[in-house]
DNA sequence: ACGCTGTGTTACTGAGCGGTAACTTCCTAT
DNA sequence: ATAGGAAGTTACCGCTCAGTAACACAGCGT
């Protein structure tokens, strides 16, 4: 019942609840179909606070992109915390984050590869955003495929990233929920068992 | 040089010629990114032309996916033609095919991949033609690999197309050209040895 | 009391968008 | 020769967009 500081408010300041309508609208009506006003108002604010904030629309844009990036990245600092030393284990963790993604109706597919076709300019701010994380991505599974001593590893994750790659977009494509994604988690796994290494 | 009928007339009906600057522009831009006036403007023409052949920039954005599917679509019968009753020829062609999109620098992806992305309203008159076509797509692939007699041709299908997909949306997400794209037609030419039927 | 800072409110600008009206020009078929 | 239709031209409508100005109002620490 305290007033001032509220422990666990269920009110975020103004820059957070910006951001976070930002992310429902961008990702379920793509980028450029939303404009800063919707947000604002999703926000239950305003645009000058908005612009207050975030300089430009592309500001706003890049601070999405940089949040989605952030919480990727962390993913996969979970894996490592849950797993420690045992590769093996983080590959199964996150072959269930995939499952978990891919089973979740009403998926609009990786909100970072969206972008990418969204915006094309490429001196736009989000742009290295977008290749910087998905290159981080994939080297960290470069890495979990060497320290898992599986041969070739390079080869094996570009395999598995594309796979998940082309799943999430052929989600987007297919109304039919039978599609081609619904057997990737399956896929993923014989590829780890077949290219196990030593025991 | 007779005038009228123009043998290999470099000149082409305004309607040509507007589906065609509107598929470099919404290719290259994006659907979103790019006016009816700059369409028309690149068609030499204007948009009053424009509207009387197509009736909104809807019924446009249809018309050239609908172009780019009869294309996608007549892909699949020249290999056909071109290899009749050997499947597995067929396969090579269509291999060769990935290998030469892929090799295209400057590639901007799928453009119908990339439409399912721009176009989310789940009424909007492109999302047929994109999931019609996304799905004959996919079921040709396991026809083929069917009548190869390939063992468990639908996921070999299922993962051969969605390694494609993925590597056409990853081109988008790396200025890094040498990135995982570069290694499918590697993957695709292993799986369908790997898995080759009796021969 | 004071000022400071962050927020809300209203109204506005200028540009670009999709789409249309009205008229002219030109080619062609008869 | 003439009439019809397709194409070009210009100007316009209404709307939405990103972004800004000016001002009012709060809470806060001093």
């Amino acid at each position: 019942m305290h007033p001032h500081p509220a422990p666990a408010a269920p009110i975020l300041p103004p820059r957070d609840r910006i951001l976070a309508a930002a992310r429902e609208l961008f990702y379920r009506h793509g980028i450029r179909a939303v404009g800063v006003e919707a947000i604002a108002e999703a926000a239950a604010t305003n645009k000058m606070t908005l612009y207050r904030h975030f300089g430009s629309k592309d500001e706003l844009i890049a601070a999405y992109l940089n949040q989605l990036a952030k919480e990727g990245d962390e993913l996969w600092e979970r894996l490592a915390r849950d797993h420690p030393a045992d590769p093996h284990a983080q590959l199964e963790g996150w072959v269930a984050y995939v499952e978990d993604v891919l089973a979740n109706r009403g998926d609009r597919g990786c909100a970072i590869a969206n972008a990418a076709v969204e915006l094309r300019e490429s001196d736009h701010p989000a742009r290295k955003i977008i290749d910087d994380y998905k290159t981080r991505k994939r080297e960290r599974l470069v890495a979990l495929f060497r320290d898992a001593d599986y041969a070739d590893p390079e080869l094996l994750a570009d395999e598995v990233f594309l796979l998940f790659e082309g799943a999430r977009i052929n989600i987007q494509c297919c109304a039919n929920a039978s599609g081609p994604a619904s057997r990737v988690v399956g896929m993923l796994r014989s590829l780890l068992n077949e290219h196990a290494p030593k025991r």
